[in-house]
DNA sequence: GCATAGAAAATTTGATCACAAACTCTTGCT
DNA sequence: AGCAAGAGTTTGTGATCAAATTTTCTATGC
């Protein structure tokens, strides 16, 4: 049982690793509706794999919050609700902002470049309407960005919190496109090249609240049905 | 297979969901010395158990921080450099600060009392230098006053990085003793009882330093063997 | 007609075994 | 002596099956 699928490096990783990275990507990116409910036998066919890795896998993904676990011990994709999402906000701007801070202080000129490229990636997504595309690149800019701060502990608590959003965002900008997606990362970039921590904080805040203002818009839109 | 230990609501429960409990309370408070290596087969003999629940109990530990996984698949008991300690620190002190922040606006009356009775229990440890029921005390006290902010993930983070530290803390009390551990609970209740924002941020922040000193102290005595 | 109890199906959970990867100790060579 | 190769042991991984739990379907009574 080896799951080869693209060309990725696994040789020798257990396919419970890979089960996990997948399923992570899933969810991460949209592959899944909100609230759906997954089964291990299910998944386990529809990845062509046995039982047994996939338990493990979704025993993690459940303690990343990239799965949720209820009382009569059934698994879905993540469906949250106002309450929650305020929370993960607030904790997202708490975080990242500190994140982005300390970021700025080790960024060189190769790293600017490189977040560079990924917001011309972005342009392309956007102009294209390709949603996951977006998605993995907004992803890869903020995660990137906050790799150069070296705080390998708190980038791992702001992952738990993406992975929770995931699927909602997917549904709504599935809804909306990706025109009226404004791309908040110029503003970012400018801030990093004049090492403006002041500027960069804003630019993160109105990213983050962005993608805030569009899930209060649909979560209001959904209550009134 | 139950694993019916003290008068615990096990009933139903399954049983990789009793080991967690279990694994993570040892090493929380200190069951386990830092770096110690652990296997499958070991924990469930151990454990009175079959190899399966503690392979779901053990993945569940690793995603949450309070195991280590290593790249040739061992798991052991987490051992934090300096570097880490430092990250662990800095991360407390902008969640847990936030968090009491969060909680001092919901607290009422009976909250105070609450706090104020696990106070005492942690007096009567500090008096009989037990450190178990110090460590256990201190835990209450944090998670208690957070409960109140109704911050769930933020808790949950935070009780992620607790996991980490938890086996080291234990290991520096026990050599040093209680007889030195100043009690700053006390500063962080007359705050509450004030409603002082400030002056709880500041006993906080005196009691995460105080943690942190400690550990500080201890890795340059381990750098000098 | 609707609620409810029981049967049937689906799902999670736990146990056991075979296999593969990693580690350890020994042996043999230079 | 020091190092490398190899056998044996330990440990993680994956597969399969039985048991327990939960859900869904069905039929029966009021």
């Amino acid at each position: 049982m080896t799951l080869q699928s693209a060309a990725a490096p696994d040789v020798g990783v257990p396919v419970h690793e890979q089960v996990y990275r997948q399923l992570r990507e899933r969810i991460l990116f949209g592959g899944f509706l909100p609230g759906k409910a997954v089964t291990l036998r299910g998944l386990a066919e529809e990845l062509g794999v046995s039982a047994m890795p996939v338990r493990e896998a979704v025993r993690r993904l459940i303690a990343e919050n990239a799965l949720e676990l209820h009382g009569n011990r059934r698994v879905s994709i993540p469906d949250v609700c106002g309450k929650i999402i305020d929370e993960i906000w607030s904790a997202r701007r708490l975080l990242e902002v500190e994140l982005a801070s300390e970021a700025l202080e080790n960024l060189n000129e190769k790293d600017i470049q490189v977040l560079q490229d990924i917001d011309d990636q972005i342009d392309v997504a956007l102009k294209t309407g390709d949603v996951e595309g977006y998605m993995r690149g907004n992803y890869e800019f903020h995660f990137y960005l906050y790799s150069r701060s070296r705080s390998e502990i708190l980038i791992k608590l702001v992952k738990n919190l993406w992975v929770q959003f995931g699927p909602f965002m997917r549904l709504i900008y599935g809804r909306s496109g990706t025109a009226n997606l404004e791309d908040r990362h110029k503003q970012a970039l400018e801030a990093l090249k004049s090492r403006d921590q002041n500027a960069l904080t804003e630019a993160l805040e109105a990213d983050i609240a962005q993608g805030m203002g569009f899930i209060r818009e649909s979560l209001s839109l959904a209550d009134k049905t």
